[in-house]
RNA sequence: GCGGAUGUGGUGAAAUUGGUAGACACGCCAGACUUAGGAUCUGGUGCCGCGAGGCAUGUAGGUUCGAGUCCUAUCAUCCGCACCA
């Protein structure tokens, strides 16, 4: 028998134990509530894991303890998310295989999370870059591949629907989202030879391939997603990034934004987090209107968001990439116009980020002529219009648009003012809430009421249609990378066919070296025996190079949890069924557009196509803060190997200095550590402050390169896992931020071995007994569970932890070492603490496992009070407190109020107006 | 510029519905025990004031018997998006 808490003998005990004995395997099969609690798996850096890593998957551990206890059959996974670019940069620099790295690195991490005392089933590790797991990721790809999105359903379906409409009635009533302008009739599509018709529905199919500007990365040689492009330059390694025509795979997620949208309005997750989304996505509501060019056969199609603003429009600015440009521009301005589209080609993205400000354009000579009154409005070209976005064209309101106003007065254009004394003439207003003028028929009514009048007669008149655009683009789904999932796909003389799944994984082919190939294609097609496909004679097939991108295996990876060897489907529909969605999915920020949006996508379409029961994977989301690293600065005299106090830098001339966090304990530093650190500081001398070296601080990111990363393994090791579990909760709420610092684990150290010592004492042993718990200790208890309970269904983590604290507090004061009680408390605790508790739990007589104990039940009887200490306040200032029967009535409480010394001495004789009395809060005298 | 979040002791923080602001810890101070100890225990600790008392939740107003909590304005910090018509 232990009989001090030698935490590191115990936990080591008890990890074997829970591992031998399968503690925590979870069946499929229950009559049990479920309950599916999920972290972001993390990608296995070589770095390993920091203290940060570890936050939000305590926080989960601790809900599926708890869960567990509350009679839920809980699934608890882990896994990594082993594809993607480091491991490649690696493999680039020294040879090494990613397989192999990848796994080293992994056997690490698990090493690191083992340490910790999770209760994740094993058995159900996933890794995506293992081919048993991809074999899936393109299996669901080709599902993909074969489906389309009809809008009159709402839903994806089976591209077979959609040839089977083309055959009887072409795309008449299937508008091509691909090409909008696209129109055919059966005929010519019974008409069209095999390629043509392959041509077309790739025009609809959820993944296409398309040409298409793309971020590419010179330096990285590779393709980047939008949201891995920062400020124009690489989110890794902060290369510049440039426009590059390729044929792309893509998502086509565009026709699932209403979808996504909606979505959101059914899951839990943080209003930042939706706003997040839904600003990427980016829906806006307006209209396109057409406008004829004058002396020309031509119209251009503006998308405008303000309709009613159609009289204020003085000029029209098509994108320079617009394909209209060149047929109307007039021989004058041609030179002009071809310079300054020269000059916007030359500029990087990065250039035209950095200088938004700047106001740049060209006129065209051309002139469109305004719908509504005739008016001739001169066209100009600009770089502050996207060919990307609407139509690539914009009418321009100077008095209500900061850019167009901007754009008139750098080029003296006039300006039109519609709406009167809004606008000042000095800077645009984009007010909805003024009354229209200067706007014929329009004149008078308020623009919010103008805008559905105009978008009306715009239809009437077929001058255009109401128009709903997003900003979000259909995602790049293909990577010029090695060390990722290749795609199932055969090209048949340049057709892209998918590959039968049965011949799924299409597994990776080993290569000689990880160097892109030329002009951006990747490795794998250098392997030219893989990409080449033996065939008849007059038939090429060959292999897509590419490979998909990081957010493919982890756009669906927990659906794999829930049936992680099942060879004949990615998830058999019985077991999605009984899982369903994740209830609680805890990760961080930085996912919020990119795997979050396709994970939300990918199962929007399995269930569209009936391959899953729902159509949102998470129902709660719960973002960790991130753990910021503390970093300790000393400072070393100029020229010298003289380290200054903080407090006494500003008297000399010194250079600042990381130093490692771990040799300082708060700000002290260790200055025989420090000497020891590295050998130029073996001499180092010290000018002290009473005899102490002070470190100055900063908040930074945890990185090794400043020495502020904190090893979860080194304070596991000199306090436990259960102190270390329990202090990271303590830190603060878990979706806050904070720096990390290890000054206060002590505390929650100290709090284990006091609990400890209600069992044990260091001279009796075991001190637990049998005796029938007391009043005030089973207040203390049920107080306990009440507030546990509460705590930790609405993961307030760091209260829980205090509330442990304050009952170990009340029942050390009470002496009490009643196992009636203390076994309850161990219930309450082992999510928190599970190796002591399950210590404790046996040492006290217990057979069975701890972790499958049951909650402990509150009850009321124990904590009502029949006293309350009321609060008593003068003109709402508290003067004093007066001790009154809970039952007590108004009439009753005030009399007794009234006659208090303390309220008699504030009334200065005056009567009270009012007496304000909340039962059982407070009473409040009003003179 | 747009959107979101956060501002409370020396520090991390608590206060779930408007009702005793600062729970629980860290740190610090004093003491006990032990001959050293980074062990353990006890007491104290928002600020000003000898005291009665006054002042305190970024700042300025407001609503209310009563505001950290609600409203208005404003400042600061952090995060996300950003020429999106």
């Amino acid at each position: 028998m232990i009989m001090e808490y030698n935490f590191r003998q115990l936990e080591r005990k008890w990890q074997d134990h829970w591992v031998k004995s399968g503690a925590y395997k979870v069946s499929n099969d229950s009559s049990k509530p479920k309950c599916y609690v999920l972290d972001m798996f993390p990608y296995p850096s070589g770095a390993g894991l920091h203290v940060g890593h570890p936050l939000g998957f305590i926080a989960s551990d601790i809900y599926s303890r708890y869960k567990r206890l509350k009679g839920y059959n809980v699934l608890h996974p882990m896994g990594y998310d082993a594809f993607g670019l480091p491991a490649e940069q690696y493999a680039i620099e020294t040879g090494q295989h990613p397989a192999v790295t990848t796994e080293a690195n992994i056997r690490t991490f698990r090493k690191q999370l083992d340490n910790i005392g999770f209760s994740y089933d094993w058995s159900r590790e996933i890794n995506t870059s293992e081919p048993a797991y991809y074999k899936w990721t393109q299996h669901i790809f080709l599902q993909l591949f074969g489906s389309w999105y009809n809008r009159h359903a709402a839903k994806a379906e089976s591209i077979e629907t959609l040839v089977r409409i083309f055959e009887s009635e072409g795309n008449l009533h299937q508008e091509c989202p691909g090409d909008r302008g696209l129109r055919f009739s059966a005929d010519t599509w019974n008409g069209w030879t095999y390629e043509e018709q392959q041509q077309t529905l790739m025009e609809y199919r959820l993944a296409y391939l398309a040409y298409a500007e793309v971020n590419w990365c010179p330096a990285l040689g590779t393709v980047l997603a939008n949201d891995e492009v920062i400020n124009g330059v690489s989110e890794r390694g902060g290369h510049p990034v440039i426009k590059k025509k390729m044929r792309q795979w893509f998502l086509r997620i565009t026709e699932y934004a209403d979808r996504l949208l909606e979505g959101l309005e059914t899951v839990q997750f943080s209003e930042a987090m939706k706003d997040m989304q839904r600003n990427w996505i980016g829906k806006s509501q307006g209209a396109e209107i057409k406008f004829n060019v004058a002396g020309s056969l031509e119209n251009i199609v503006v998308y405008t968001t303000r309709p009613d603003t159609i009289f204020g429009v003085d000029f029209m600015v098509l994108a320079p990439e617009h394909e209209l440009v060149e047929s109307i521009t007039t021989d004058e301005q041609s030179q002009a116009v071809s310079d300054y589209r020269e000059y916007v080609q030359s500029r990087s993205e990065r250039e035209r980020m950095a200088e938004v400000k700047q106001i740049t354009g060209c006129f065209t000579g051309a002139y469109a002529v305004n719908p509504f009154d005739g008016r001739k409005i001169p066209i100009w070209i600009s770089e502050y219009v996207l060919a990307g976005y609407g139509t690539g064209a914009i009418m321009a309101v100077p008095c209500g648009d900061a850019r167009d106003f901007g754009f008139a007065k750098h080029f003296n254009i006039p300006i039109t003012n519609i709406i009167g004394d809004a606008f000042n003439g000095e800077e645009a207003n984009a007010t909805k809430d003024a009354v229209l003028q200067n706007s014929d028929f329009l004149n008078g009514k308020p623009m919010r009421e103008a805008m559905g009048i105009v978008a009306e007669k715009i239809e009437q008149l077929g001058l255009g249609r109401r128009q709903v655009n997003f900003k979000m683009r259909d995602a790049g789904f293909s990577r010029q990378r090695y060390w990722g999932e290749p795609f199932p796909i055969v090209f048949r003389n340049g057709v892209p066919e998918a590959m039968d799944v049965a011949d799924l994984p299409l597994e990776l082919p080993h290569v000689e070296n990880y160097r892109p190939g030329e002009e951006g294609e990747g490795p794998l097609a250098n392997v030219t025996e893989w990409v080449n496909l033996p065939s008849e004679a007059g038939t090429s097939l060959r292999r897509e190079t590419n490979t998909m991108p990081g957010y493919a295996g982890s756009s669906w990876y927990f659906l794999r949890y829930m049936d992680p060897r099942n060879a004949e489907t990615f998830c058999d529909r019985k077991v999605s069924d009984y899982w369903g969605q994740v209830d609680l999915y805890i990760g961080g920020t930085e996912h919020a557009v990119g795997h979050l949006l396709y994970s939300r996508l990918w199962t929007k379409v399995l269930f569209d196509l009936g391959l899953i029961g729902f159509e949102e994977p998470y129902r709660k989301l719960v973002n960790q803060g991130m753990i910021t690293g503390s970093s300790r600065l000393v400072y070393r005299v100029r020229g010298t190997n003289q380290f200054v106090s903080a407090g006494l830098k500003d008297k000399y001339e010194t250079d600042e200095l990381h130093v490692d966090v771990n040799i300082v304990d708060g700000v002290e530093l260790d200055t025989e550590a420090f000497k020891k650190w590295r050998p130029d500081y073996a001499n180092a001398q010290f000018i002290l402050e009473d005899g102490k070296y002070f470190c100055g601080t900063l908040s930074e990111k945890m990185s090794k390169s400043k020495f502020n990363t904190v090893n979860p393994d080194m304070l596991v090791d000199k306090f436990g896992a259960d102190t270390f579990r329990m202090y990271e909760m303590f830190l603060g709420p878990v979706e806050q931020s904070k720096p990390w610092e290890t000054k206060g684990i002590e505390g929650v150290h100290r709090f284990l071995k006091k609990t400890w010592r209600l069992f044990f004492d260091e001279n009796k042993g075991l001190i637990v007994n049998n005796e029938a718990p007391g009043a005030e200790e089973l207040k203390t208890l049920h107080r306990t569970i009440r507030k546990i309970d509460d705590d930790t269904e609405r993961l307030s983590f760091n209260t829980a932890v205090s509330a442990f604290m304050v009952c170990v507090n009340e029942l050390t004061d009470q002496k009490c070492s009643k196992k009636a009680v203390l076994e309850q408390l161990l219930v309450l605790l082992t999510p928190y603490a599970p190796h002591m508790c399950e210590e404790l739990w046996q040492a006290i007589g217990n057979s069975g496992s701890i972790l499958d104990a049951a909650f402990p039940v509150f009850e009321e009887k124990y904590v009502v009070e029949s006293v309350k200490e009321y609060p008593v306040s003068v003109n709402g200032k508290l003067r004093t407190t007066i001790n009154i029967a809970l039952d007590a009535e108004a009439a009753e409480v005030e009399q007794i109020a009234l006659a208090n010394e303390v309220v008699q001495k504030w009334l200065e004789g005056k009567q009270p107006k009012k007496i304000i009395f909340v039962k059982g809060k407070m009473i409040n005298i009003v003179i």
